[in-house]
RNA sequence: CAGGGUGUAGCUCAGUUUGGUAGAGCAUUCGCUUUGGAAGCGAAAGGUCAAAGGUUCGAGUCCUUUUACCCUGACCA
């Protein structure tokens, strides 16, 4: 490919909305466009990266045994309707209807799609398959940003596997983890397996490959002692065992005149300090009003409570129905008492006594609450979210939150979708048995923004040889015929090498064509310019390192071709 | 969904306070001069000032409504 024919619009500054680094260089050294929020035209370059990464899954896919599909995009709601997604999936999934007006939905996933084919497998003969697509999926993203972070329209990778029983789930999960660990290996990121929240994908385990990095979305607690790391959303910790002195036989009411948080009631005279008191939220879960109680100085971490509830959807109550229920505004709010609604507690309350929190009136609160003796807990649960420092549930060393982005996705789903489909195959003894499945998802345009995002310097991207859009440019000096021959039949050679090479012809100053070079991020760059072309030799430079170095036009073919395939 | 911000040339942004002929830098095109790190000089072209309505002799600027995009949170495989 020679420059002068490529579309390639390098900008000097980036576009004043791009916040995240991977973002404003994407645009800049143009690899991508914005059509409008959340959709991204990819340009030349940025299809180039994408299908390297595409590739990359592809080869990994296909060594474990998958095998490659193509599925519609647009699905009738009747196939979300058997899996009951149709209403669980709420405003993620674009909906739309056809001309007969028969309800449609744009796909999120193809977990639906791939169980409608899997009702063709009959016998345990046909047992396991692994069965994949890289596909666009669209989910209609309550704020998409960052660049090719987060959008609305997305191309993954997602895979399934189809077994007869757990043990083959395990294997092919097993293989999975595995052959991401490969993937981000070559994708040179480096992602870490951790425990995950399974979220409204259905399952019983799942493994987020999560790569720290400041843009991203999510936190994981890890542990640099043993290696115990998961996201928030699943994470715990050990706590200290606290002591509680003994209190009055009964719980003690007392006036606590506008005081309306824990912080203030710390201080209070007759307070006490957050640890010993109880937080109480309320909220909606499936539009049923619940307490929630949790220590005073912990954090709820909504995730939690849905996955300990297996609810669908979570809001905290209004001021007015929390007035209406408990008699008390928030702030003077306490599980003291109350009867007629549901009371999940947090593990760190379990056994604590005089304790302090809301009397469920304005003003006043009570004293000397034992949760066994004074609480109808209706179920416990760990609720709280982790924060940094607090001791590693393993080895008890200090945990550290890091900012992550998820790069992968690895689910074992069980028989959910056999339930719901029908799925299920004759095993040996000739007994119908439930197909086992697990899926398996890898963003590709998200792990290419990963990659760009944390392989970057002053002057552009550093692109890994293996996704880079070129691995080589080419870049003369001057374009007279001299230069020119000696560039046209390294490029030729280099080509016939099977090397990615893209030779910078342009008629432009040699400085803009650096420039260009390094905000694009090509791994190697050979100039070829008079200086050394009178020596017979050429310049190689690496980007990554900026180091030059001379080496003789006879030669630059072998020894590129050679550092492309070792960097491959 | 809540809160905040922004929308003027391909890109980055001034101009809005105090209404009076639409601006700069970069990019583009042409000419000259240049040619190893985003060159210099000269010229040209480029606009429905997000949209609609209103006030006014006159609106980029004031008022109303709408809309798009960005940020924080909520939400989210």
């Amino acid at each position: 490919m020679r420059w002068s024919n490529l579309f390639v619009p390098t900008l000097r500054e980036a576009p004043g909305d791009a916040e995240a680094v991977s973002h404003a260089l994407l645009v800049r050294a143009g690899f991508i466009r914005q059509l409008h929020a959340g959709h991204y035209s990819l340009l030349p370059l940025g299809w180039r990266v994408h299908n390297k990464v595409a590739a990359i899954v592809r080869e990994e896919m296909d060594a474990l045994g998958g095998q490659e599909f193509l599925l519609p995009t647009m699905h009738p709601a009747s196939i979300w309707k058997k899996s009951g997604r149709w209403d669980t999936m709420g405003e993620i999934m674009f909906r739309l209807n056809d001309r007969r007006d028969n309800e449609m939905a744009l796909g999120i996933t193809h977990e639906e799609i791939f169980s409608t084919v899997a009702t063709e497998l009959t016998s345990y003969k046909e047992l396991p398959q692994i069965w994949y697509q890289i596909q666009l999926k669209f989910r209609d993203e309550a704020r998409p940003k960052s660049g090719l972070l987060r959008v609305r329209e997305f191309s993954m990778k997602d895979s399934y596997s189809f077994d007869i029983d757990s043990a083959g789930l395990d294997k092919a999960f097993e293989a999975h983890r595995e052959a991401y660990i490969r993937i981000f290996d070559r994708l040179k990121l480096s992602a870490m397996p951790v425990e995950a929240s399974s979220g409204a994908m259905g399952g019983n385990s799942s493994v987020e490959f999560m790569v720290p990095c400041d843009a991203g979305e999510d936190d994981v607690a890890r542990c640099d002692s043993c290696g115990y790391s998961a996201n928030v959303e699943k994470a715990t910790s050990a706590l200290p065992a606290i002591e509680d002195k003994p209190g009055p036989d009964q719980v003690e009411r007392f006036a606590t005149p506008d005081i309306r948080t824990i912080e203030q009631l710390t201080t209070f005279e007759g307070g006490a300090e957050a640890s010993r008191q109880i937080k109480t939220l309320v909220m909606v879960i499936d539009d049923e009003l619940t307490l929630v109680i949790l220590r005073g100085d912990h954090q709820l971490n909504e995730q939690k409570l849905l996955d300990a509830t297996g609810a669908v959807a979570i809001r905290q109550a209004g001021a007015d129905e929390i007035l209406s229920a408990l008699g008390a505004r928030p702030g003077s709010l306490g599980p003291v008492g109350v009867e007629g609604l549901k009371i999940i507690a947090d593990e760190a309350l379990r056994g604590r006594s005089n304790m302090t929190t809301g009397a469920n009136e304005d003003d006043w609160h009570v004293r000397g609450v034992s949760i066994e003796r004074d609480v109808t807990v209706s179920s416990w649960a760990d609720l709280r979210q982790v924060t940094s420092g607090e001791q590693c549930p393993l080895c008890e060393a200090p945990l550290r939150l890091v900012r992550c982005v998820e790069a992968g996705h690895i689910f074992k789903l069980g028989t959910t979708y056999a339930e719901k489909f029908d799925l299920s195959v004759a095993n040996a003894e000739g007994a119908q048995t439930p197909i086992v499945m697990g899926s398996y998802g890898i963003g590709i345009g998200r792990n290419m923004a990963t990659v760009a995002e944390t392989h970057n310097d002053d002057n552009g991207l550093v692109w890994p040889v293996s996704v880079a859009p070129f691995e080589v440019v080419i870049t003369t000096v001057k374009n007279d015929e001299t230069s020119m021959n000696a560039a046209v039949s390294i490029y030729e050679e280099l080509k016939r090498r099977r090397v990615d090479v893209v030779l910078d012809d342009r008629n432009a100053r040699a400085g803009v064509k650096f420039a260009d070079a390094e905000l694009v991020g090509i791994p190697y760059r050979i100039t070829i310019g008079p200086r050394a072309l009178k020596e017979n030799e050429v310049e190689f430079t690496e980007r990554r390192s900026g180091e030059t170095s001379r080496i003789g036009v006879d030669q630059v073919v072998d020894f590129v071709t050679g550092t492309v395939n070792d960097a491959r």
